[in-house]
DNA sequence: AGGCAGGTTCTTA
DNA sequence: TAAGAACCTGCC
């Protein structure tokens, strides 16, 4: 389908933006590059073809059931953006640096787990360790006949959409012994893995329920599972559950922070978007443009 | 080849 | 309460 979307989107920008690691370039080098986006069992391939017109993979209605909600596209970015102090240098070159950054709203269990194996591992790692899980304990997805011919008229290699494989279930996951995780580059985050994996399976840990909660208890739920620290607790807040206040710290925010807000950042300026006030900090901060 | 990468837990004072 | 060590693994 053809989606006409004026608001900040920039497929690029959200790629590398740190908060999903299953967007995937598969057409390298060419022009315009097309995406394709893994999020929970379900994969969307999506290029854009001119300013504001994107071609998708889908049909309307997987669009409108689905992927609209994914890529909140009811929240208007441009207008969080604007509200950028001007006399903010670094924060008003972060935010035009990283205009087309979106926050998607990603499956609470996926995100928990995601974040719980970033610890400590550069993002490639991070990406590799998620690709063996779903390749060790997902389903392999098969796409409509209707997409595939969509992908060969593109040029897409069949190796990008044969073999994909949905991001494990709580159950999935819970069955994986703990050699397995580590042979699926876990390392000392598997036990953390199959902690929060069985306490969800087990209905002991009930994310749906999270969803109730305030921003300060839903931090604490968060804290309180084994593995999860304060900054793995706001990531999963922020794209997990699309609190748009949380702020991670993380080394990158932090030297930001020590270098550019010695009296503190403005965190009352920017409620309840501090979230996305980071993510424009961080994506810039890490692109070297600084 | 050793250090380090989007942290958290455990131990110690 | 706070600082410091230990932790899997892969990649410069």
């Amino acid at each position: 389908m053809i989606l006409e979307f004026d608001d900040d989107l920039d497929l690029d920008d959200i790629a590398e933006s740190g908060q999903c690691f299953r967007w995937e370039k598969v057409n390298e080098d060419k022009d315009p590059v097309i995406f394709r986006i893994i999020a929970g069992n379900r994969v969307l391939f999506i290029l854009k073809l001119s300013e504001g017109v994107y071609d998708l993979s889908c049909e309307e209605n997987v669009f409108h059931s689905f992927w609209s909600t994914y890529f909140d596209i009811e929240t208007k970015y441009r207008e969080i953006r604007d509200r950028v102090d001007r006399s903010d240098g670094f924060l008003s070159r972060a935010a035009e640096y990283g205009k087309g950054i979106r926050i998607l709203k990603q499956d609470p269990f996926e995100c928990l787990i995601s974040f719980i194996i970033s610890q400590r591992k550069n993002i490639p790692a991070i990406r590799s360790c998620i690709e063996k899980l779903s390749a060790e304990a997902g389903e392999k997805i098969s796409l409509p006949e209707k997409e595939r011919q969509w992908l060969k008229e593109k040029g897409v290699e069949p190796r990008y959409f044969e073999d994909i494989y949905s991001f494990p279930t709580p159950g999935a996951l819970a069955g994986l012994s703990e050699d397995a995780l580590k042979s699926c580059s876990a390392g000392y985050r598997a036990p953390y893995i199959r902690r929060a994996s069985e306490s969800v399976l087990s209905g002991e840990l009930d994310l749906e329920e999270l969803c109730k909660l305030d921003d300060v208890e839903l931090m604490s739920a968060l804290m309180g599972i084994y593995g999860v620290g304060k900054k793995v607790a706001s990531c999963v807040s922020l794209f997990g559950f699309h609190r748009l206040d949380f702020f991670p710290v993380d080394v990158w925010i932090d030297r930001v922070l020590s270098e550019r807000y010695k009296n503190g950042f403005p965190f009352e300026k920017y409620r309840p978007y501090n979230g996305v006030m980071q993510q424009y900090m961080f994506f810039f901060a890490r692109s070297g443009a600084v």
